[in-house]
DNA sequence: TGTGCCGTGATTTTT
DNA sequence: TCACGGCACA
């Protein structure tokens, strides 16, 4: 097919001037440092079509993004500009999506098979809390999430189970966080996968580096082959990442990164803002581009936004600015409960649309945790103002999609273990508990997989009556016959032959409850999906296997699945879900000290920083108006408690800031009444205009919660450790037991910061800070 | 082998 | 408060 080339491309005009040369200087290294709403997307396609118009082949083209959606929406601006044909060959997706990609193609380099499943979070933690119990530890003590979040973070860091175990420092740390074995689990954790033939999430980075360092033919073939390579979102690249793009760009050096420090906010996940930081140097001659200009919000957004993340040292030095209107001050509301918080913002987004004529879909209401989010619901449900929540139960994390997909999963792959788990008792056929505990532990003590043993019981010794090797070989039987059918049947005829041949569907159908419909409806969902899937114009004509929907599947996500009537709704979401997203009217709830930032968060310098961040991303997101509010007391764990405005609000210049008198509850802040409180306990009248509460029987009962709550707090007066973050080097602190000591060395990372603190009554002690109870008594 | 109660514990989470 | 997991029972 001849590629007609287009005129010195027209999209250029489109563009301002540190945009256009983002996108035409394309040889060589260059990093684009591009603000909230500075039109980086833009950037990222009119380069690649910029690219393609320079008769690059696609095929050489690497486009790398965080999430599906982001991949998405690129692709499909690129196929508008140089049309389908010419956007097809582009490697284009996700970090993820990509490598496993590459890693099916090359699997047998690591003695994987190319149909390897990708475990997901649910089945990690399955696996890490089975390893726990078959170690014999307390899963008290070993909890199955700091567990996996150690391993993770390992993995995410390139080391290897081996190289864990080699690794003093980390050992040591276990051995301070009294979880000395960690590094057993890691290592009986990776050996479970691999049975299994399944990778986790982190596995397709590491396994990705482990490929390319290990087989340097096959290094040499991508690295050859990728001659352009962009990052999107650069700042939340983890070390896996990082090596990854650094040693394919090695050879051509025609890398393009595109982030913004000002907005990391997943260093929790083991992102580096480092590797951004450091691009300058990692890569000689590059080309930095910064685009300044917001072309989303209102100069008075852009200018508080920036007074707020001023604060924040280490930045790449950028002036955001906005040629829009001056627009109006940050409205800084004060309420008195989080119910009040819901009735407000609700009660004023009707009256914004009403009187500014917009539509739902133009207002989001964001906060800093999910648990807050049930609030919004109850308030906008009430008067009726639809709402889409983001980031809650994922269409693919539903009982009944996991269950089908399980079918699928271990139709594709036999040895996956989890899918296993999953579906061979359900429906039921007697197979349970004892029998899966008897298959399980067989399996762990021969190392061979429980599907090994089920598909010809009588060649091992696992202690099996007579009936149940009949169920249980019979349903290996039925995976058998499915799995015969992967290559003859199409994707949806044989997914909707599993799921009515199974009992899964009829079970359903049945069903008369609403949740039983629900679930009904949710499987006919994920059907359709499939024939969405195999009708893709992508893959018109061709025959499209199971397995093909179901490498696609394994990596997709809720947000990618957004539903015709979703769209003129008032959006309700955690400030990260929100990041590259954009609304007319933005409320920021709960910004309040201890919630946001986190308590969490409070204690280190770079925690509060990245929360910061997190702040400035939220602000960012307006085009038009930012309402914040906080609540004086709020429920937390069913108890009503106090709360004082956070640090962000005053870290704004005063002068964005206003204090509308909204509903008789707004009214400034007083950070002075917090400074001067008696133990930290602020005195202030409890409810003051609680008359304004519409149910005394609710009000009452609130008094007495707050009394609780004053008795708790001042019982717990009598030792007041400080926040941990706080603590230096110098210092002299006070420990509950050993007394007044002096810290002589801080070590370590947060949270895992080790104190070596000397007290004169009892010597020198090593203390791990998020432990030890340690009061400050001087600087 | 399936159901119900109690105890526990609870940031953020692109993949 | 609420959701989930473990254990006790039928």
């Amino acid at each position: 097919m001849k590629t007609v080339k287009l005129q010195k491309p027209d999209f250029l005009n489109e563009l301002n001037k540190a945009q256009r040369e983002a996108v035409v200087n394309y040889k060589g290294p260059s990093i684009v440092i591009a603000g909230p709403g500075s039109g980086k997307t833009r950037v990222l396609t009119y380069r690649i079509a910029y690219l393609l118009n320079e008769d690059i082949p696609a095929g050489s083209i690497l486009a790398l993004t965080f999430t599906n959606k982001a991949a998405k929406e690129m692709k499909d601006r690129v196929k508008q500009i140089v049309g389908f044909e010419r956007a097809r060959a582009l490697w284009m997706g996700t970090f993820h999506s990509i490598f496993a990609k590459i890693l099916r193609f090359e699997s047998d380099h690591l003695g994987y098979p190319s149909n390897y499943t990708i475990y997901d979070k649910t089945d990690s933690k399955n696996v890490i809390k089975s390893v726990i119990k078959d170690m014999d530890l307390d899963d008290q003590v070993y909890k199955a999430n700091d567990v996996l979040n150690r391993i993770s973070a390992a993995k995410n860091s390139l080391i290897t189970p081996q190289a864990y175990d080699n690794n003093p420092e980390l050992k040591e740390r276990d051995k301070i966080a009294r979880t000395p074995r960690i590094s057993e689990l890691y290592k009986l954790y990776a050996a479970r996968c691999f049975k299994a033939k399944a990778m986790d999430f982190d596995d397709l980075l590491l396994n990705t580096n482990i490929l390319f360092r290990d087989f340097p033919e096959v290094f040499k073939k991508y690295q050859g082959k990728f001659s352009y390579i962009l990052v999107d979102e650069y700042q939340d690249t983890n070390f896996a990442q990082y090596l990854i793009v650094n040693k394919l760009a090695e050879k051509h050096k025609n890398v393009c990164v595109v982030g913004d420090d000002a907005q990391s906010i997943y260093s929790f996940r083991g992102a580096k803002i480092e590797n951004l930081l450091n691009f300058r140097n990692d890569y000689p001659g590059n080309t930095i581009f910064k685009l300044e200009q917001n072309y989303r919000s209102t100069q008075k957004i852009i200018e508080a936004a920036n007074s707020l993340i001023q604060k924040n040292r280490g930045q790449i030095h950028k002036t955001i600015w906005s040629k829009n209107k001056a627009g109006e001050n940050i409205k800084v509301i004060r309420v008195l409960t989080d119910t009040e918080e819901g009735f407000v913002i609700s009660n004023s987004i009707l009256d914004t649309k009403l009187t500014q004529q917009l539509q739902f879909q133009d207002f989001a209401i964001l906060y800093r945790t999910n648990a807050q989010s049930r609030i919004f619901e109850e308030s906008l449900r009430k008067r009726n103002i639809p709402y889409k929540i983001y980031g809650s139960i994922s269409f693919y994390q539903r009982k009944e999609i996991k269950d089908l997909l399980a079918y699928f999963r271990l139709i594709i792959n036999n040895q996956d273990e989890e899918a296993l788990k999953r579906i061979i008792n359900y429906p039921a056929r007697g197979i349970g508990k004892t029998t899966l505990n008897n298959l399980n532990n067989y399996s762990n003590a021969k190392n061979i997989n429980i599907w090994d043993i089920i598909k010809e019981t009588d060649q091992y010794s696992v202690e099996l009556n007579k009936g149940i090797r009949n169920k249980v070989q019979s349903f290996a039987q039925i995976i058998v016959d499915f799995s015969s059918k992967l290559k003859k049947i199409d994707a949806y005829d044989l997914a909707f032959e599993i799921a009515s041949s199974t009992g899964l569907l009829k079970d359903l159908y049945t069903g008369k409850s609403p949740e039983e419909i629900s679930k009904y409806e949710n499987i006919q969902e994920l059907l359709n999906g499939i024939k969405e899937f195999t009708q893709n114009p992508e893959r018109s004509g061709k025959f499209v296997s199971l397995e093909e929907y179901m490498e696609n599947v394994a990596l997709l996500t809720d947000a990618d699945k957004e539903k015709e009537d979703d769209k003129n709704k008032v959006a309700i979401m955690t400030i990260h879900s929100a990041k590259g997203l954009e609304f007319q009217h933005v409320y920021i709830a709960g910004v309040e000290k201890d919630l946001f930032p986190s308590h969490l968060s409070s204690g280190n310098i770079k925690d509060i920083e990245e929360e910061r961040r997190l702040f400035y991303v939220a602000i960012t997101r307006a085009k038009k108006q930012v309402t914040v509010t906080y609540a004086e007391h709020r429920f937390k764990w069913g108890n009503l408690i106090k709360c004082n405005p956070s640090r962000f609000i005053h870290e704004i210049d005063e002068k964005y800031l206003d204090y509308p008198e909204l509903e008789n509850y707004g009214s400034k802040p007083n950070f002075d009444k917090e400074r001067t409180s008696f133990n930290g306990f602020p005195q202030k009248k409890f409810y003051s205009g609680n008359e304004n509460n519409p149910d005394p029987a609710v009000r009452n009962k609130k008094l007495i919660n707050i009394r609780e709550t004053i008795e708790d707090t001042v019982h717990n007066e009598t030792f007041k450790a400080d926040d941990p973050g706080l603590i230096q080097t110098g210092m002299d602190v006070e420990h509950p037991r050993f007394g007044f000591g002096k810290v002589i060395k801080l070590e370590g990372d947060h949270p895992n910061i080790k104190a070596t603190v000397f007290f004169p009554n009892h010597g020198q002690k090593q203390l791990l800070l998020k432990f030890a109870k340690l009061k400050i008594v001087s600087h």
